[in-house]
DNA sequence: TTGAAAGCGCTACCAC
DNA sequence: GTGGTAGCGCTTTCAA
């Protein structure tokens, strides 16, 4: 009686929790319009090319809405052989209102565009590992904050379907559209600037929250190479983003015998200065101090702050970069100036 | 003649423009590893319930990695007819420090729990409308902050297979699983503080800003509610995130005849205070001023700026509300306390 | 104007 | 141990 087991597709069960009812397809829309799947997918998709008759379209969608039928993007996608996403993973860090206001300008705009933006949140995965989830999504582009991917990663998302690999950071990587965003840049200009103001004891602060090594790195190593070969000295500070470390920090300033500070960004440049000046400590009289980014804050503060801002790209910008390099992969991407890190001297410094 | 047309798959192109090769699937990598498909599945899935010998499996993985082959996501969701993708509709404004970190937080726990989480930027659409694009990509589940989604909304996101919905906003949403988060009651603890420190003549700052109306509203609102019938009045105050708007605003001032401002939060404080100052009004003497969202920017002011913190659910217990609420939906969600907002008085008021 | 059916890439059941 | 194959939901050619 091989018959017997047979379970029925859809058959409620005889007693008991409520059957999750399964979701509508456009075979169950079809079948409460009475025509075929077929009709049903040109009068949802508005197919141009056929011709519906104006009751049936009317039977259609009302199926479609009594059975609250939504189309299931993975069966489309695979149909279709590719989708209209555009992947950009998650930073490993919260992100600033710097880079909150990037994305979301470059969302507006990629939607416009008819695009969707998906932010995939990645954690735990690195490098080549992280590139084939992404790639397992089958974006048509990927933006990337680099590092965070290599020549592997770009090849492995290239072969995978994407057509355009853009980097935002400090290295250009193999295969990929660079927009080079060199934060080193920002640690030489703000070491500069300090220098050029007749500083010599530098101090570069450098955050001590896991995962912004990957910016804080960079910005002290050029702080550091900006000043190589001169008489100047950098000291290497570490902090943690609450009013403790800020104040522990204050309390051994006389001993490091700094004359100048660049506080990473303006929001650590804010928590310093206060402690600093809460400890007696004059700016910029004792010490200069400049942060980075340009954040609306730093206009606010007494004394105002001076800063390094770097010129991100704008949202809408990139985004037509990513849409022309879609259309066509084959166009050679005119190099790309480096984008500039430029001092905003104010009274801290 | 019908044959001369066929166009035979993968062939190149007899001239021409390098043909993007193909994306290569399992199938490919069984022909290269002289294997089925079904074997390809069994070993990169790390199958356990199949024997497969070892040097297939070491064949089947050379062959994989040598094709470069990643797995299509949208085939495998297709076939399992799930996935595990958490979705969050991206915010309409540009995320602040605050939900930043929430989402950070949230991320990265679901993460740990095998989940992949995607903000979805969704710009454009609204309601219910938004509602189907996500149900489109099937998400096991949604958190939206609401409002952005209706009881509609709800019910075609769970047709669709999501095991839940929860909503982070000021109003349960019928079929989703509510963070009540009352931006009302920030208003209205804004507002009582200030009464209760003697002043009558309350400012509250609204943001010039599109797409904050989801937010000032609310803390509006909930200011106007805690002082109606006393004898305290309520003035609505139009501020632009810049410098120009906030010293047009403090140059009206005397006019206004204020004696205490609720600004919205910390930032939009900040930014009001320093115009303030800048023209010789004496804070908290002359007026007082209140903040909210408790960052840490409002702790380094002079005088330190009063604020109403509103307690997020930590990104974690959240996490782990999906996880507990996809493994089994029909559990009963225990209601829940209203996310509660308290004064923390400091200087400023 | 509508319907039948192939096939996108993948996994899991069953047979060998 | 390994392979054949059905079928997830959708779109689109071809036939009727």
């Amino acid at each position: 009686m091989p018959y017997v087991m047979v379970q029925i597709p859809n058959a409620p069960a005889p007693t008991m929790p409520p059957v999750p009812r399964p979701v509508p397809t456009s075979a169950d829309v079809a079948r409460l319009a009475g025509v075929s799947r077929a009709t049903v997918s040109y009068v949802l998709n508005n197919a141009g090319a056929v011709r519906i008759s104006e009751p049936t379209r009317r039977r259609v969608r009302q199926a479609a809405k009594e059975l609250g039928y939504v189309p299931h993007a993975a069966a489309r996608t695979l149909r279709a052989g590719h989708s209209r996403m555009v992947l950009m993973p998650t930073l490993p860090v919260p992100a600033g209102p710097l880079y909150s206001q990037f994305v979301h300008d470059f969302q507006g705009a990629l939607s416009r565009l008819d695009y969707t933006v998906v932010q995939y949140g990645a954690t735990g995965l690195r490098g080549d590992d992280a590139a084939r989830a992404w790639a397992e999504l089958r974006p048509v582009a990927v933006l990337v904050p680099s590092p965070g991917v290599g020549p592997e990663g770009v090849a492995v998302l290239k072969r995978s379907g994407a057509r355009t690999v853009v980097t935002l950071g400090p290295e250009a990587v193999e295969g990929a559209r660079a927009l080079l965003l060199d934060h080193a840049d920002v640690g030489r200009s703000a070491a500069a600037h300090l220098y050029a103001r007749g500083r010599r004891r530098i101090g570069v602060v450098v955050p001590a929250e896991r995962g912004m090594e990957m910016f804080s790195g960079p910005r002290l190593a050029g702080s550091r190479e900006a000043l190589h070969g001169t008489d100047a000295h950098v000291t290497e500070l570490s902090l943690a983003y609450t009013e403790e470390s800020a104040a522990a920090l204050a309390a051994r300033w006389p001993a490091l015998g700094l004359d100048a500070v660049f506080a990473y960004n303006d929001e650590y440049a804010m928590l310093l200065m206060r402690a600093l000046q809460d400890a007696g400590v004059r700016v910029p009289e004792d010490v200069a101090v400049i942060g980075a980014d340009d954040l609306m804050l730093g206009r606010l503060l007494r004394p105002r702050l001076s800063t390094v801002r770097i010129a991100l790209p704008s949202g809408r910008d990139l985004a037509s970069l990513v849409d022309r390099a879609v259309r066509s992969p084959a166009a050679v991407p005119e190099p790309h100036e480096p984008f500039g890190a430029t001092v905003v001297q104010r009274d801290s410094s």
